[in-house]
RNA sequence: GCCCUUGUAGUAUAGCCCGGUCUAGAAUUCGGCCCUGUCACGGCUGAGACGCGGGUUCAAAUCCCGCCGAGGGCGCCA
């Protein structure tokens, strides 16, 4: 974008490379003073032989061999390597403690260490910020840390490998479901996140004061990405929202990131597609990392299309499993445990009872006591829930009356049904969950880096 | 809102059920000393804890009550 501004930076730098990364090769060499990293410890490997280095990062062991001799081991983010000090580099040791970030300047060779590869003979350790000798919890991995001490101190906790990789599988996993949305021709948007009403009815809303008026954190973006399909067609969403439910479990989340999809022209056998492409890119693109999370996540992308199966289907398996649940129930926790067991991994229950389902969901086809929605379920969680929606205004003036809501509160939002609204179908998915899914997790918690509930609130 | 489980050094734990053996144990971390090829280095050594408040008892880490914290479940919800 911008040209470099650095007279020392390398001319001809190729497009798309970002300007503070490693400079390599021949314009790194000579650098051995300050912080002035040349390398990213994961970039060192035999092409650095013989070549004087800087490597920045936090020390993970010190070994000390008598007074005038050290090993210290320094992982970055790329990755770990060991680095020996002796006499003067040795002595500048003293006091140094685990987990201080550090920068090592010195001459790259080989390796008698176990596993081979190279290491740093140091020249110059610098300690840029020392860690206290008894840290909170042990970013090692060494003795796991207990996940309550670990949020407290997510900062720290962020440099083990273990969690750094389910941070990194949630990049892979967002850019993927972006790369998946645009390329399907879904044009990204962000809307009011403070809202001026109750308007959707359901979960709780965390109220607040704006300039002398309530307000409300929002729960989603459900009318406005409605909305927006009239100009842009296909849009998509992906914010924090909020939900003021005292919930207490390992799924639910007080400040949770939703990936909302909504299209014109669509019906909800349409976005089921994309939610199912839309998945599957996200599966894919978290594979590498899963093995380096707890429980090693999914095995390997699955296989799309996913089971359909419908509501009343659902009610009928239930009843073999003696799970009594009459038709126009909603499906408990427990009853989803049931079918998670039947159907592990990825799957739908559609056509749900039209009574179960918020104001703006459409009507059956062919039966007007069902809807055409869905959701998305892994096992017993559910992670996403979508369908076709009420286009029509008189249609969903009345829906609103009929579930208790009060028009009179939607009227701009029925306003803009009666310029052209075109039929719309969308669907919104738990962006944490999937990520749980996907790093094999068992609690959302893990998977969100400043995780908010009832009970907390920092860091 | 309801229910269950649980709180021991910085971390992660043993001890609790069945009160006395606890002067609370092992690990790791941290401090000191020794060690020039370690690799969770090793050796010697030191420091460090029963969440808080009541109660029962001759005696409480252990049993009871309350409070606080944590984990899970139900409900709600995605």
């Amino acid at each position: 974008m911008s040209p470099p501004r650095s007279g020392r930076a390398a001319p001809c730098r190729p497009r798309g490379e970002i300007l503070l990364s490693r400079p390599r090769g021949r314009e790194a060499e000579g650098a051995l003073a300050g912080f002035g990293r040349t390398h990213d410890v994961g970039d060192l490997g035999a092409s650095a032989l013989g070549r004087e280095v800087v490597v920045c990062g936090w020390v993970e062991d010190v070994r000390r061999m008598g007074s005038s001799m050290a090993f210290l081991t320094v992982r970055d983010q790329t990755g770990v390597v060991q680095a020996v000090a002796r006499g003067e580099a040795c002595g500048a040791l003293a006091g140094l403690t685990r987990q201080s970030a550090v920068s090592v300047a010195g001459t790259v060779k080989e390796t008698r260490a176990r596993g081979g590869g190279v290491e740093v003979e140091a020249a110059r350790i610098d300690v840029l910020g020392r860690a206290a000798g008894r840290l909170p919890i042990d970013p090692t991995g060494r003795l796991e840390s207990g996940l309550d001490n670990r949020l407290n101190a997510r900062a720290l906790d962020l440099r083990s490998p273990r969690t750094a990789a389910v941070f990194r599988l949630r990049h892979r996993a967002l850019a993927a479901i972006r790369g998946s949305l645009s390329g399907a021709g879904f044009t990204e948007i962000t809307t009011p996140k403070i809202i001026g009403s109750a308007s959707e009815g359901g979960a709780d809303l965390f109220p607040l004061e704006y300039f002398g008026r309530g307000a409300y954190l929002a729960q989603s973006p459900q009318l406005y990405k409605e909305q927006a399909t009239m100009g842009l067609g296909r849009v998509y969403e992906i914010s924090s929202f909020y939900r003021a439910e005292k919930s207490h479990t390992g799924r639910h989340l007080s400040e949770f990131t939703s990936v909302d999809v909504e299209a014109a022209f669509a019906d909800h056998e349409d976005v089921m597609g994309t939610l199912e492409s839309v998945v599957a890119a996200a599966a894919a693109a978290a594979a590498p990392g899963g093995a380096g999370a707890p429980g090693g996540g999914l095995p390997r992308p699955p296989p799309v299309p996913f089971e359909r199966i419908a509501y009343s289907r659902a009610v009928d398996e239930l009843a073999s499993e003696g799970e009594a649940v009459e038709f126009g129930d909603d499906l408990a926790d427990a009853h989803l445990r049931v079918l998670g067991r039947r159907h592990p991994g990825f799957y739908f229950i559609t056509d749900w009872p039209l009574a179960l389902k918020p104001f703006y969901i459409r009507e059956g086809a062919d039966d007007p006591d069902l809807s055409r929605s869905f959701d998305l379920q892994y096992g017993h969680l559910e992670l996403s829930s979508g369908g076709m929606r009420l286009h029509d205004p008189e249609a969903l003036r009345s829906r609103l009356a009929a579930q208790g809501l009060d028009p009179a509160g939607f009227g701009g939002h029925l306003a803009s049904f009666s310029w052209g609204m075109p039929p719309h179908s969308g669907w919104g998915l738990g962006l944490d969950r999937l990520v749980t899914v996907l790093a094999g997790l068992d609690n959302v918690r893990e998977a969100v880096l400043y995780p908010r509930d009832p009970d907390r609130l920092t860091p």
